[in-house]
DNA sequence: GACTTTATTAAGTATGCACATATTAATAAT
DNA sequence: ATTATTAATATGTGCATACTTAATAAAGTC
């Protein structure tokens, strides 16, 4: 057998976290400092370093300066999700996409559009409707509000040919990004587009990005009945 | 002024971010190799490095061995979400937490939920149904399927007074899971017992977990009305 | 020309060292 | 007793260096 002479850090990683997985570290333990870890286990504590990070940062152990490591006491279920622009979603599941704009109108901006884009004040925006469609059903309708002052290029793009989301995603990155999921009735617009019968749940992701204090857009994504949101850790 | 002698490999980050943003580096665009770029900044390679690992871990860039790094050409929208166990939820907006046991049976894994564990034969499962409450209004309608023989413990836990979930979260640290959201009618039990009136839309949190190969558990969290999972970035 | 072998490249990793920084604990000053 | 000062400590960071590894390109072979 070839003992690796080394050890990476993904094995200084493996072994504690096996070592918390069988109680070796209980929740709520505190850790042996980084540096005799490294003498246990034969490293340098750079090693020992960098597999801290990464349990730190996959929520298994919390690091405080002095106060050492702690196996976290309350394990909350991390999960990241990867939001894709809807063409690169139906046509990664071997579908036709297709797109079509429903309207496109300057308006001042309704009070709960303001709360999600946290402004003060009404403003002249761009409001735009749309449907994504994979295989020619509905796939997603989407809610769009841009705003302009940040994002004044959006004037010019033809919105029937291309998606405000593509546009967006390729010509206006974010710094900031506020994105959460719900449950909704379908009803009006979205029930209409979606082709559902009425009274069926559908899921809306909901986001709003900015770029530094600026808002860029916010846009409700109503999803057609049985879509799911994944992510597997 | 005091310029800082030495940069910070978050320094550095925001210096490429920025890059980015500002098209310095377009969408599938390849960097320059970390070392041109620690010499044109005048830090250290590894400073360097710690800077594109952390913006690669973020979606912005991709990096491969000898093919260098590109700016992402089709950026995602990754949002990480920590779920807490129930009762921290609660109390953490303040309110007061309470929890009923509905139901606790063995019984067969039906069909679905051998898919979800990814299991190919039925096999004797626990199966609890539990209400949580917050302020005395229905907060959380969970089904459970928990693999006894993966968690025989589960069996001597008194669920009367503590929740699967936090017993769970508590003593059966996980490997791996699976978490997916997606939209119901309230109907049946979970309309029952979140109170709500019938045909209201339901959040649903799926989660499966898995310890190396074997099943743990799998939970439908049926949130009441209104309920929203969020996560900023 | 089609295939295999070899060299090159750029990121990935490990290490030792020095110093920075946040926190806690101990101590001195009021 | 209370507050301010100082010391001790564990993690955080930066750097120089050497080596590893995956992917690609170039060279050589049939």
């Amino acid at each position: 057998m070839t003992a690796p002479l080394r050890l990476s850090w993904m094995d200084v990683r493996e072994t504690i976290r096996t070592r918390i997985l069988d109680r070796t570290y209980a929740p709520g333990d505190r850790l042996p400092r980084d540096e005799d870890i490294a003498q246990e286990l034969g490293c340098a504590r750079t090693t020992v370093h960098r597999a801290m990070q990464d349990l730190s940062q996959m929520g298994l152990v919390e690091r405080k300066r002095k106060g050492g490591t702690h196996v976290r006491a309350d394990p909350v279920t991390r999960a990241t999700f990867d939001i894709p622009i809807t063409r690169r979603e139906v046509e990664q599941q071997g579908r036709k996409y297709d797109y079509q704009l429903i309207s496109r109108e300057m308006e001042e901006t309704p009070i709960p559009v303001m709360a999600r884009l946290g402004i003060q004040q009404p403003v002249p925006m761009l409001h735009v409707k749309a449907l994504h469609l994979a295989d020619n059903r509905p796939f997603i309708f989407e809610d769009r509000w841009v705003d302009t002052r940040s994002t004044p290029g959006i004037l010019d793009v033809d919105l029937q040919v291309q998606s405000a989301n593509e546009w967006l995603v390729h010509n206006k990155p974010y710094s900031r990004v506020d994105v959460r999921f719900y449950a909704v009735i379908a009803q009006g617009e979205s029930a209409r587009y979606l082709a559902t019968s009425a009274e069926s749940a559908l899921l809306v992701i909901e986001r709003t990005t900015w770029i530094g204090q600026d808002p860029i857009t916010t846009v409700q994504s109503v999803a057609a009945p049985g879509y799911q949101v994944a992510a597997q850790n």
